[in-house]
DNA sequence: GTGATACATAAGCGTGTGCTTATGTATCGT
DNA sequence: ACGATACATAAGCACACGCTTATGTATCAC
């Protein structure tokens, strides 16, 4: 089961905080770290854990390491949520509309 | 962060299945118990999970609690995965379709 | 080659999590 | 009123998780 893996994943809110950051776009291990108080290997870790559940790949490029989001992870969840559609209070195309407006 | 919440009592394998069994419709705790070898306060204490987490809501009927999705849980996961929507690998709407097919 | 940099891995430790047993509270049947 | 049923709560315990320090590996600059 990929969800087991990707839901203990994003419990931690550092994780969280990472995934979030590479949202944005890939950046390697000691970029993800300035702005959050951690250690490195921490980071290393929870990089680790990102991707073995799928939300995550990696790309060397010399000493650096480039992260960046798995879209395989995003279908996953997707995929999850896809199995409680009847609970969606409208159609999901609505609600993303209505989240990337309230993004600022 | 609702998101801590909810990702946290997702990470549990047994409340996933507790879950998906609640997508099928309203049941009281007993009924969630049969098919899971879990104790009666063990199923009490995931519940309680995921009813802090906005996942399921209760409503008692006499002795019996019934338990049901809660819509609002469903968002909340739909509204942090819509911020990455740059990421789907097409519109959500498409996979939600795909996803509604393979599910037998 | 040598030192510095970027990252991963190993070992150990405190804390949180999920389970159990025991007990409490509330509703139903008679 | 009394026992049975449905569920919640408390306390205790084994284990997983996330952190740290220490060390290993690989690439860059010179």
């Amino acid at each position: 089961m990929i969800e087991a893996d990707i839901f203990k994943a994003l419990a931690d809110p550092t994780r969280r905080k990472v995934f979030e950051k590479l949202a944005g776009g890939s950046l390697n291990a000691s970029a993800l770290r300035d702005g959050l108080e951690i250690s490195q290997p921490a980071m290393s870790q929870h990089l680790a854990v990102l991707r073995a559940a799928g939300l995550v790949r990696e790309q060397r490029q010399g000493r650096f390491v480039n992260y960046e989001v798995d879209p395989d992870g995003i279908v996953a969840i997707g995929a999850w949520l896809a199995r409680y559609r009847a609970y969606w209070p409208q159609r999901m195309e609505a609600l993303a509309d209505l989240l990337k407006d309230m993004d600022q």
